[in-house]
RNA sequence: CCAGACGGCUGGACGACCGCGGUCGGGGGCAACCCCGGCGGAGGAAAGUCCGGGCUCCACGGAAAUACGGUGCCGGCUAACCGCCGGCGGGGGCGACCCCAGGGACAGUGCCACAGAAAACAAACCACCUGAACGGGAAUGCCUUCGGGCCUUCCUCUUCCGGAACGGGUGAAACGGUGCGGUAAAAGCGCACCGCGCUUCUGGUAACAGCGGCGGCAGGGCAAACCCCACCGGGAGCAAGACCGAAUAGGGGCGACCGGCGGCCUUUCCGGCAACGGAUGGGUGACGCGGGGGCAUUUCCGCCCUGUUGCCCGGGUUGGUCGCGCGAGGCGCGCAGCAAUGCGCGUCCCAGAGGAAUGGUCGUCCAGCACGCAAGUGUGGACAGAACCCGGCUUACAGGCCGUCUGGCAGG
RNA sequence: CGGAGCGUAGCGCAGCCUGGUAGCGCAUCAGUCUGGGGGACUGGGGGUCGUGGGUUCGAAUCCCGCCGCUCCGA
């Protein structure tokens, strides 16, 4: 977050969402789209720096440790994704899910493809 | 072998690829940071947050009392505890063993529904017994005018004096239980045993236990009802707290206090016609200097703030560093102790995040479960995730391992 | 991290402090009034008192542990 200098632009490692504002913001503002394994929220940002990844569990969902493996899975499904399709210019909101824990891992990659596909996020690529 | 009791340990293993955060070393870069390599990276409950401490800040002269809260058989352990260990007493179990907030009910207040005569000061009531009075009845005897009258005995309604606390369907509980004697009827009224109270002595640090003696029985239960007694307790919590930076208007209000020099106000004295000057004591707070502070550090210059301090109002700040892990520490051995635990020696350093790492995927194996005669096939890891630390408590937990002991059956 | 409160019939609530009978309203069922509906009246059914222990003769009530939910402060 603190270089977040155009120039830096060959270096497309997403950061990490953190305040509670900027999940409200994409709640309320951005592009949600629901599939099997996960729900995403996406809110175009118009710098154009690295995407924003943020991780929601509820408690609904389990107990700590049931939340904590829902949110690593997500995390490094994420991880794998934008490392090979990068985008930018975005923040993302991934909410875990019951599914979320026993989805088949290449399956969850395809949930979070596709998702990120319904939402338009691939076309915010930078020109 | 079966059934059971208690205590302790463990909480899948190995590997491959891709990652995460910490730290150390090396290299690159002005720097932010990047690359390579090494090392280590969740628990017995990390949980619930129910107790106790350390630590930090705040308050506070000492001690006591009051209020409030907690604890409550005895002894020991501990930094401390509502904890632990060992005893005692009571209850349960054939037993190993398990459970118990277990001080005080002659300090006081209160409650004990229904039922029952009565639920706590003790008596009243029904029933029982002796006696008396009036009346009635029966029998015997005497007298008679034959209508009845009288004496004695017995029974009885009602009433009264007395005896007694034995009985009264009840009830959780009712002025001790059983038996014998005793009596008009009875009763610890007397005796034996049991229970109970007091007590000498003995054992024990003590709670308490045992033997003996004395007492004919004191006197219900509930204090997890109020309460009494004894002991303990200041408050808040790592978002504690400290530092650096950035930012803002380095702002405002109300008070208290200090005086090195000048200025200003003023007391007294001297000089002067006077303005004023000198000396002296006091006051005055933003007006100047000195002094102090800041702009990373040192010197000079410059700029800015500023007397010191308390409280309040307003404004800005969500960045970083420390606190932060060598500790009431882990492991092993020895000694003391029944034990909890303590002491000594040796050895080890063992997570430190901050929207928060400790992971994702896959393979092989080891337990478990299901199917199958079998080879095997399928399934599949219990409860659960550190956030300042430690000692306990409570709760959750698939399965496995070890030890000690009890009862029963069979065999030698 | 610290603190407060709640859990009783399908729903909303009393009863708890001061222990012995669980009650009220709505809903539901049956009947009557009406040609029918609505409505009114009469009568009835329905509750492991969140859960596990303890105290007591007796616990929704008192005490302790646990579960779930709500709210407040930093």
């Amino acid at each position: 977050m603190q270089d977040m200098t155009p120039n830096a632009s060959a270096d497309m490692t997403p950061t990490r969402l953190k305040h509670r504002a900027e999940f409200l913001r994409a709640a309320s503002r951005g592009r949600k789209v629901a599939v099997h394994g996960l729900v995403l929220q996406a809110l175009a940002r118009p710098d154009g720096g690295p995407a924003r990844v943020g991780f929601t569990v509820t408690k609904k969902v389990g107990n700590a440790v049931i939340r904590n493996r829902t949110r690593r899975r997500l995390k490094e499904a994420a991880r794998l994704l934008l490392r090979e399709a990068p985008v930018s210019g975005v923040d993302l909101v991934l909410i875990g899910r019951d599914t979320t824990r026993g989805r088949p891992f290449s399956a969850l990659i395809d949930d979070l493809r596709r998702a990120l596909d319904k939402a338009g996020v691939a076309r915010m690529e930078p020109a």
